[in-house]
DNA sequence: CCTGTGACATAAG
DNA sequence: CCTTATGCCACAG
């Protein structure tokens, strides 16, 4: 523990927890790792990411939830595919009731502390 | 150590 | 809503 991870690393951990059909934001991944001003860095652990299936960089967008990312993907909308697939509604790959879907993983953090440090 | 870069965030026009 | 400008931070070379 007393290792720091890099923060690809642990942008990317968020990443996977992100519940299915749910979204949030870089800025918001940023915050919950403690350096709110580097959401920029963030997305660049996402571009890392994206050589790994099992981080749904799709549900990252913007504080906007705009896919402002789509254009790193394979397909010009396949992000909004997925997303879509999901049951998220998007318009001019705008995210609709995006607070609504918003997960931000601050709260599963204090869910995780709170909930016991006995399992896991 | 310095430079470049980037899927952000915010402010201003 | 759009574009432009600035800050900010982590990482690669």
């Amino acid at each position: 523990m007393s290792t720091k991870p890099n923060f690809f690393e642990r942008a990317q951990a968020v990443a996977r927890k992100i519940p299915y059909g749910c979204v949030t934001s870089y800025g918001a991944i940023a915050r919950y790792l403690g350096a709110s001003k580097s959401a920029r860095t963030v997305g660049w652990a996402m571009n890392a990411s994206h050589l790994d299936d099992s981080i749904p960089a799709h549900r990252v967008v913007n504080s906007k939830g705009i896919l402002t990312g789509k254009h790193h993907f394979d397909g010009t909308n396949l992000m909004q595919q997925l997303l879509e697939s999901e049951g998220v509604r998007i318009e001019n790959y705008q995210i609709i009731s995006f607070q609504e879907i918003f997960w931000d993983p601050s709260l599963e953090l204090k869910n995780y502390s709170l909930k016991t440090q006995q399992n896991k």
